[in-house]
DNA sequence: AAAATTGTTGATATTTTTTATCAATATCTA
DNA sequence: TAGATATTGATAAAAAATATCAACAATTTT
């Protein structure tokens, strides 16, 4: 599944690199030390140099996206394209949302300001349902 | 001017935490090692820490606001409320994008999800006209 | 206006986070 | 399967952020 992305990239297929992919689609988004912690359950002398290694070589890759969040360290999620995110300001959870179209917003901006824009990130702070229903 | 909003939070009215708001607000968005350089010009003997803590207690009490950007760490700047950002993928120039109206995306937001989101924040990523003309 | 109270600053130590280095090893190519 | 190349893991180093605390400044109280 991740092995022919890597491959059109020319990386190699590693177990450690295929396992942090399938550990961050697992989670939906996640941070360095989460997956060293994960990774580590499986391959226990991993480094966590060898977490930011990836890391970093698959988003340059655009495999990975990172999300930035405030307050906090970025977490990673599988890149499937421009999609909104929320991010409860209780229990700090983020989670996706995709049934939300960000292209209108784009295209205002692109009307007004004249240039084309690549990507939009859309962070939305509230407090989740399941903190709102405790 | 911030002298109120400072004493409205109990917030002792230093030289040091004034000259700080006064630089972002002329900077527009700030990090830290900016302000720090920018602070030492006139306060030469201030600490890093000193522009650290500022940060802090100024983000709680509203008063400035984080700006997570990709890759790199946030900025920083006055709070005057929701609006989109632009981050130029050249220069990394990061500027406000001023009319255009979050709340409708807020609202589909809340339709779907049933919950309510105090916040959003949108960046955009693309070439900035400066960099698209050399 | 001086004294008391309280918060802030600056200096520095400490901790946390990230990056760099490099030999050993694993992956891939031919 | 051998050779070329990239990745890993261990660790050192660098960078970023936080904690500590005495001296000081802002504010409040008297």
């Amino acid at each position: 599944m991740y092995d022919k992305m890597l491959r059109e990239r020319e990386l190699k297929v590693t177990p450690q690199r295929i396992f942090i992919l399938e550990e961050i689609r697992k989670m939906g988004h996640a941070g360095i030390e989460d997956l060293h912690d994960k990774v580590k359950e499986v391959y226990s002398s991993v480094s966590l140099a060898t977490i930011y290694k990836n890391i970093h070589i698959l988003v340059e890759e655009n495999i990975l996206r990172e999300v930035p969040v405030h307050g906090r360290k970025s977490v990673y999620e599988i890149n499937i394209g421009d999609h909104v995110h929320m991010c409860c300001t209780k229990c700090g959870e983020i989670t996706d949302i995709m049934n939300i179209d960000t292209r209108p917003m784009i295209l205002e901006a692109e009307r007004q300001s004249g240039q084309p824009y690549e990507r939009i990130a859309v962070m939305l702070q509230g407090v989740c349902s399941k903190c709102r229903n405790n």
